[in-house]
DNA sequence: ACCTGAACACCGTTCAAGT
DNA sequence: ACCTGAACACCGTTCAAGT
């Protein structure tokens, strides 16, 4: 009985030592990828931290900045995984295709994740500057892998910055059909979908030059 | 004061003869290109009618019904104005380029209408054939365009639906970060975006062949 | 057939009060 | 410095009741 007692004062002696904000970011990362951002309750996250449901306005402003904070974990995982995937690959143009299916993968992996960064949850980011330079970061991933590929002469020399924000675009747009069962419904995969877009990305669509 | 009690019970009326599921959805359509999503409350759209909260019910099973109904008036608008594009551009590749100009620009002057649509607020929507079917019919005017690029020899004859869906995640993907602020961040206007994209989505982005 | 009013079970957020 | 409990102003939805 003693012993129950200290555990449960030293787990809240925790939360009031500072990790009560990680803790808060990270139970609502669960529950939006268990069941969307719909269900994210603030009364719910904090009940199930053992903590008033009030408790979160020592950490966060309002909902908004708690699903910021999972928008800028969401962008940390999303660079880390794409990364991982042009190393692995070895880079070239092998390891960008690679990166492509990463970023499709982990939109298709944790759909609703993706959706709290990409969805207009957050609105206006520029409050917080973790969000931005997160999401700066994971963009910049592809704009060094285009400019390498640039120097090894597989890829046309245009502006890094536009080529970057054309092959965003393309991944996204996979991304977000596939989340949306828009793809589902025409019987078709993300993945097979993705390489079909690899390979026009780089022959063109065009039959005749 | 007798005129005015009249009129109001004929506007009344005619919610009575059937129009009030249209009149709901329309109300619903205005507010969240005004205010978001978030914004639509039943509770407001029936008091902006003069109508009861719960009348709605009559008409909607519950609120995702209604946002379905505003998801299959955006998709009927989106294929009339894309085709519009199409034909006022005499076909063609330049045609082409002004379905998917078209697409962007839709998208970027009603953006919630455009996240209702594709923003996972409907869910699934196989129990709404309406929209199933307008979904489709869009999706049909970037096919048959394609078929006749074909027909033309001016694009590779892959699987038209493969195509089709490839393009269709190069406009999403413009689309959907426009939207989100995510080009506004980096200075790239839609606009410039989907002209290059186009460009690159004709020739390719490989420097050799 | 169509609509209303009250009621229910939820929300996010504020704020005085506790330790 | 950090957390609580009550209170406030909202929600979507149900349902008996009205015309």
């Amino acid at each position: 009985m003693p012993a129950t007692r200290s555990r449960k004062r030293s787990r809240k002696r925790a939360y009031h030592h500072g990790d009560l904000r990680r803790a808060l970011a990270e139970e609502a990362v669960r529950t939006i990828q268990a069941n969307g951002v719909q269900s994210l309750t603030l009364r719910a996250v904090g009940q199930k931290l053992g903590v008033s449901r009030t408790a979160l306005y020592r950490h966060f402003r309002d909902k908004t900045a708690l699903l910021k904070a999972v928008a800028t974990e969401g962008f940390r995982t999303l660079r880390l995984q794409v990364l991982g995937a042009w190393e692995l690959e070895g880079h070239g143009l092998k390891g960008f295709d690679a990166m492509g299916s990463a970023y499709v993968r982990f939109a298709v992996e944790h759909p609703s994740h993706y959706r709290v960064m990409f969805g207009g949850f957050v609105g206006d980011c520029d409050d917080d500057q973790e969000l931005v330079s997160e999401g700066s970061a994971a963009f910049a991933a592809l704009v060094d892998a285009l400019a390498e590929l640039q120097q090894d002469g597989v890829v046309r020399r245009d502006d890094p910055l536009k080529l970057a924000q054309f092959i965003w675009a393309v991944v996204h747009g996979v991304a977000m059909l596939a989340i949306d069962g828009q793809l589902a419904q025409q019987q078709a995969s993300p993945d097979e979908l993705m390489a079909f877009a690899s390979s026009r990305l780089r022959t063109g669509i065009a039959a005749s030059l």
